[in-house]
DNA sequence: CACGAAAGCTGAGTAGACTCAGTTCTGAGC
DNA sequence: GCTCAGAACTGAGTCTACTCAGCTTTCGTG
C-alpha cells in the first residue's frame, strides 16, 4: 500500500478523496450538515457534482466518512483512559467520556452522525465502519466490567449492550439537547451504577 | 368537545384529517414510506398537495401521526398483559411484547417510525405525542420492577431507562433486521435478566 | 343579509439530493 | 509510440419534499 506503488489513477483517487473530506469537514463544521449543499462541497473540493457520489453514496454517508476517524480516535482515547480506572463504573465512564465530549462538540451534527450510523444503509462501507466502532466499544465495555469482577461473565456482554444502547440514546434523544454535558455524564454514571449495583 | 358543538369549519378539518390518515395509512402499509410520494397521498385523500403539510409538517410527521395510535394501543395491551406476570422479568417482557410485534409487523416502516420519533422535531405535536408514549412506557417499566421488588427503588428508574433504550435500539439497529422476532424476544429476555439479576 | 376578518386551502414554483448518458483519462499489450 | 478496454469523471436533468402568494370558505357582527 506504499504511495510509490500506486499508479496515477489510484493517486488521483486518493487525492480527490482527501480534498472531499477536507471540504466536507470544514463546511459541515462551519455551517451544519443541513445548511450545506452537496454542490457547495463539490465546488469546494473542486470536483463535479456527480463525482461526490462516487465517494459517498449519500450526503449522510459523507458525514459518516468525515466523522468516523474522530469517532475511532475518541474510542482509542477512552480505552486508554479506562485502563487505569479503579472500579468498573469509573472504567466505563472513562471509556465513554471522550465519545460523549466528541459528540457534544459537534452540536447538531453529532446527532445527525448517530442517525446516519443507526439508520443508514449498512451495506455502505462508511456506515459499516461506524457500526464496527460501536461493536468494538461494546466489546470493550464487556471486557472492562468482566476484568473488574463487577458481574459474572455471562452477564457481561448483555449488560455491555445495554450500557451502550443507553449512551447512544442519551446522545440522540432530543430532550437531552438542552442538558449540559456535565449533567449528561452525571446521568450516565447513575445509569452505569444502577446496572452494575 | 361533542361533534355537535363544532362549527362547519372544525368538522371539515376533522373529516380531512381522517381522510389523510386513512390514505397515508393504506399507502404506507401497501408500498412502504419511501415508495409513496406526498402527492399520491394528497390525491388519495382528495386534498391539495400543500394542504397535507398543514396537518403534518413533514412526511415523517405524517408517519408519526399514522402510527402513534397503534403504538399507544400496543402499550395499553402490554400494560394489561404485564399486570398478571409472576416475576419482574416476565412482566417487562409482557409489557414490551406487543410493542416489538407491532414494530416488526410494519417491516421497514417500523424502523422509519423509530427514526422519526428519535430524530424528528419534538416541537411537532405528533413527535411529542410519540415521545410521550415512550416516557409512559419507561415509567411503567419502573413501576413494574419496583412492584416485583426486583431492585431497590432508587435503581428502578435508571434501570427502566436502560431497558427502554435497549429495546428501541434492538428494533432500530440494522443488524437485527434479519433476526427473527422470536430470537429478538429471546435476546430481550436475556438483557432484562442480566439487568435485574 | 351584507360585510370584513381570519382561518383554511390550493397548486405552481423552488431547492437540493441524487442519476446517468456521454466524455475523458489511464495503463496494459503490442 | 499507438490502440483500446474500462475506470473515473462530469454536469445537465430528474424527482420529490416542501413553500408561499393568492384564493375560497366560514362565521361573528351590525
Amino acid at each position: 500500500m506504499g504511495e510509490r506503488s500506486m499508479g496515477r489513477r489510484e493517486r488521483n483517487k486518493q487525492e480527490k478523496l482527501a480534498r472531499i473530506v477536507a471540504a466536507a469537514s470544514e463546511l459541515f463544521a462551519k455551517h451544519g450538515v443541513d445548511e450545506v449543499t452537496t454542490q457547495q462541497i463539490a465546488e469546494a473540493a473542486d470536483i463535479g457534482a456527480g463525482t461526490l457520489f462516487l465517494y459517498a453514496h449519500t450526503k449522510g454517508d459523507l458525514l459518516l466518512l468525515v466523522q468516523n476517524t474522530h469517532h475511532a480516535d475518541a474510542l482509542a482515547a477512552g480505552k486508554a483512559a479506562a485502563s487505569g480506572a479503579s472500579s468498573a463504573t469509573n472504567a466505563v465512564l472513562a471509556l465513554y467520556t471522550p465519545l460523549v465530549l466528541g459528540s457534544r462538540a459537534l452540536g447538531e451534527n453529532g446527532r445527525t452522525y448517530l442517525r446516519e450510523m443507526i439508520f443508514g444503509d449498512p451495506s455502505n462501507p462508511h456506515c459499516a465502519e461506524a457500526l464496527e466502532i460501536v461493536a468494538e466499544t461494546e466489546a470493550e465495555v464487556a471486557r472492562l466490567i468482566s476484568a473488574h469482577d463487577a458481574v459474572e461473565d455471562a452477564r457481561a456482554h448483555p449488560l455491555a449492550c445495554m450500557i451502550n444502547a443507553t449512551v447512544y440514546l442519551l446522545l440522540a434523544e432530543p430532550r437531552h439537547v438542552t442538558t449540559s454535558t456535565d449533567e449528561l455524564l452525571t446521568k450516565l454514571r447513575e445509569y452505569v451504577n444502577a446496572a452494575l449495583e
